[in-house]
DNA sequence: TTCCGGATGATACCAAGGTACAATATTCAC
DNA sequence: GTGAATATTGTACCTTGGTATCATCCGGAA
């Protein structure tokens, strides 16, 4: 279900320009699913499921601009590519701005709009399995107590155990046998890797 | 000469948008440079200095999305705002997959574009701030030997100095004489510290 | 109540890190 | 060549980290 292939998901008013795309798509052996409204787009949409968006600027209701935040603030980092056909440059220089993949104007060439899609997924591919490592690491720190997770921020921050112990007020062998469940649940042989896995997780301190 | 006042870079080929952004830029209090060309101006131009710079995208030799080629190509990260009167949408997006700051059109409002301005020049304020701190951390690096910088590498690795002393070649008393040098000379306190330092250096082991 | 995971503490031992002092070898610039 | 910086090794001592074993206390689940 994670590793699911990449769809591309085509939300147009336009049923023509819909099954164009998917079309399109569709030959070039690429899983589309298609949607007439942002807003069914938004219901039907399954945020872990990789892929890109190709989406029409103007349309009735939410316009693309505007879906393109809805879904920011979902925290969808979903690649959208733009297509449409009555745009102007601070569209496009706004679709750009909040991170859109492409933006092209109608009508477009296929085989432009298939590298573009091509590049989307490619992003996509990189960010999720960017985040895929980091949901492990998030995950082995799901692992540690209460506890454990107070020790592991201190470490990190460079305390030496005597100094975790007075600030956590118990004894330097308490903090020992914590320290040394929490590398060992946290997969890691050193200081060294242990900091940077908690880099990566934002953490770099006791606070 | 470091902590010179931003100034805004300011190339077209036409004197009177020149004149006009300039005294614009004069009376909101912002020091400006013109250029009549991109030749002139990256003959002219200070890589070190802040600022920003409004760029024409339509000009004889030399046009605004090829200097913006030739400024990534030379390393330069300077914010660009893009401002012309003959523009479409893939110019636009070009400009802005190019990194572009904005991509305004003529006519513009004053206040649309000493916004433009402001944002572009916080902009380059932050990344300044971050590469100055990128570049204490190297100054500090600059100042170890070739075996203290071996040392580092395997210290941030993780390595106990028994195992760099075998992969150096040499005994484990010289390996703690150079740790605790370049503690020093980094001017950190612990190995977590020392990883966090060299992580934002992009050195994450021994290789 | 009983059982278990979590947190704690004590004791002991060994490995590793940190520091200080002393000394030698190598290299490179003046 | 001389001197300074670098790299190296040795000795000694102390601190810290890591591990093991044993035991206690507590709160929640069966």
């Amino acid at each position: 279900m994670s590793a699911r292939n990449p769809t591309v998901f085509v939300v147009d008013d336009e049923p023509p320009v819909r099954q164009a795309v998917a079309r399109l798509l569709r030959s070039a052996g690429i899983d589309a699913c298609v949607f007439g409204s942002p807003q069914e787009f938004l219901l039907g949409y399954d945020s872990a499921a990789p892929g890109c968006l190709v989406l029409d600027v103007a349309m009735p209701g939410l316009n693309g601009l505007e879906l393109q935040r809805a879904l920011a603030e979902r925290g969808s980092e979903l690649p959208i590519i733009f297509l449409t056909g009555r745009a102007d440059i601070p569209m496009s220089v706004q679709a750009m701005k909040g991170g859109a993949s492409d933006f092209l104007t109608k009508p477009v060439h296929d085989q432009d709009l298939l590298a573009a899609i091509r590049r989307a997924l490619q992003r996509d591919a990189e960010r999720r399995q960017a985040g895929a490592e980091v949901d492990k690491i998030r995950a082995r720190v799901a692992t540690l107590t209460p506890r454990e997770r107070e020790v592991l921020a201190h470490v990190v921050s460079g305390q030496l155990n005597k100094e975790i112990a007075g600030d956590l007020g118990t004894v330097e062998q308490t903090i020992k046998v914590h320290r040394a469940r929490v590398m060992e649940k946290m997969g890691v042989r050193s200081v060294a890797e242990l900091v940077r896995l908690a880099a990566r997780l934002g953490i770099d301190g006791k606070d």
